[in-house]
DNA sequence: GATGAATGAGCCTTCATTCAT
DNA sequence: GATGAATGAAGGCTCATTCAT
């Protein structure tokens, strides 16, 4: 017995596994799901076909882990910036300020997933929404604890998470198909003031910190 | 009379695409592009397979079609909606009304434009994208000629109208895909108040119009 | 409405049908399920790949009608000719002689059945010893029932039964395989005085007509 | 002593062809040539897949080698039994009866030939039905030498082998398939009986020991 | 010798599109 | 105009075999 798991060869195979991950990022996020075949990802990973089924299960896995990580990463993100952040109107500010910049740091993830997934398999089409309908819930939540401080009118909670997250969509979108804005985190600051407004804060934050 | 394209003629081959085309939206709006094959449509329109090709130069084009029937609908509700309108806000509260009200109207199509055609067909899936980016435009000019009349202070007007369309288009995927809100033209009136606050019109509307 | 299934179409349809099974039947015959490719079926049917589709559903089920084509053919032959019939005797007899002629009318088929299918696919191997099986019943029954009557002598009839069908089996390989004997149904004759012989009638036949 | 093939080195070596060979008989006898892969014999064996190329050409050269090692061991075993019998009929006798035995002692081995070889791939799917015809030509000369001293009547002799061997061949495969006979050697004897008879010995033995 | 990751030919199947009827 | 049988390119996936370690 020779051949052994050591470190070189652990090292290859993760290495490997991430060129075929980023090759699928890369055509994923130009042509889409069924835009892709798993043979422009083997080449453009400069692997055989069969390689790539050795490191995912199908296509649609592959799709699926490409999602997921987009998902997890910025679900991540938000909760660590909500750990720091004190209060409703402050939780709300590093969620928005977390998300925006996982997804400029990670823009071909951001393409898979905000552009790409909708349609792109069953499967996982519904990801991408779930990500959207969880952002919206931890919206709402901090509208409710506002509320019931009488920081915030009283509103359809619901309803206005989704238009704050809908604001965030849309300007990504913007960044990710017409490059405006250019700067998608310091894009970020009005989109908070115009969202803080939308909800009712009164402007100019002067009463929270008062 | 040797033969003439009598109006019964007419009305049978208009009715036919109309019957193609319905299946289409229906089919397309529960399964996407790649999970309708021409077959189901053909199946489900009461017709043979290559009489839709008599219609329709391709899947493509019958996906296109129904995207921009989509598209000038909505628009010309709205810039009917805007003639009737006086001023920036006016006309912004009549646009979203207007939009959101050939939507509910309409929920098939706007299953197929909004949930459906994002990732269908690279030629296609700009489309949604594009009217978004149209809505987003109309938008904009209001807020500046609003900000000139000092109406609104400044701002970076295309983000804001991009925020503000994406309020809708959040609102719009949760009537679509989970139901809520229950009645999207009642949400719409929550909705316009929330983005007028947050282009930063005054509370209670008092000064405008007073 | 113009194309419609005329006669002549309808022929059309059959006749392609048949070119497809009888183009089967030969190439799995030679090369059985897993070294024939739908590909070479397609090929020599003088037909496209896909236009095997529009008449099995699969190349499974290809191989199944194949099977089951044989399958019923034969036993279909044989039930006519044990109606006609009289006592276990004769009726060993008649059931031998038809299975034999079938075959030898159908020597693709037999190929198919006999020699291809027993590891052709999981889901069809099953049906050649099936078929083994329910000729080995019927004999079976007609040596209990010559028992019963005292024609035969008491013995273990199910396995008797076995023997009785191996025997025509094996004769039947040899004539698919070797090519002797040369005539599958003179040989029966011999074959059939063997088997009386083996399950204990007296020879020459003199007691029972007697 | 530089380096010598040791004893314990040649046992390793044998052992573990030995457990790829029992692993390739387990799995071939249950799914079949096609079912079967090289990985799952590899795994069986508790051993990597490239190790079964160090001992064994392919796929096929492994199958070819279980099918042989049946086949070998079968006719040594009856070459053994007639070397102790003595005339035509014994002769027949022990041969059946020592082929019954093997098989019955090497189950996976019977159903490796008999039932997954027929169709396991065209170079070793001859195998089997070659060694029904080496037995066959083993009870034709049998039954020549006793057609020629006159104990048998004149018959088709190579007919009547077919016939013979086809009786074993059905109840092994019975036995195998359906699990009747459960004792496969004690049916032997009934069979033996029934193929004498079938041969035209007369009843009871008695002429020819008498 | 032993390992198992890597390879890529080859297979089955689908489905948009065409065209003889 | 209308039909639907026919086409065949293209795609996902498997697996026997190889070879660097």
């Amino acid at each position: 017995m020779v051949y052994r798991r050591t470190k070189k060869v652990d090292q290859r195979l993760e290495s490997r596994l991430q060129a075929i991950m980023q090759a699928a990022r890369e055509e994923f996020a130009r042509n889409g799901f069924y835009g892709t075949s798993i043979k422009d990802i083997a080449r453009r990973a400069g692997v055989a076909v069969g390689t790539i089924y050795l490191y995912l299960r199908n296509k649609e896995a592959l799709f699926a882990a490409l999602v997921n990580e987009a998902y997890e990463m910025v679900l991540e993100r938000i909760a660590q910036a909500r750990k720091k952040a004190v209060g409703g109107r402050e939780k709300l500010k590093a969620s928005m300020e977390a998300a925006l910049e996982v997804l400029q740091e990670h823009r071909d993830l951001a393409r898979v997933m905000l552009v790409q997934s909708p349609a792109g398999h069953p499967a996982v089409s519904e990801q991408l929404y779930d990500l959207l309908r969880r952002l919206a819930r931890l919206v709402e939540e901090d509208v409710r604890e506002e509320m019931e401080r009488g920081a915030l009118p009283p509103q359809d909670a619901r309803l206005a998470s989704l238009a704050f997250v809908g604001t965030f969509y849309q300007v990504v979108m913007g960044w990710l198909k017409d490059g405006y804005p250019t700067d998608l985190t310091a894009a970020g600051k009005d989109l908070i003031a115009y969202n803080l407004r939308g909800l009712g804060y009164p402007p100019e934050g002067e009463e929270e910190d008062g």
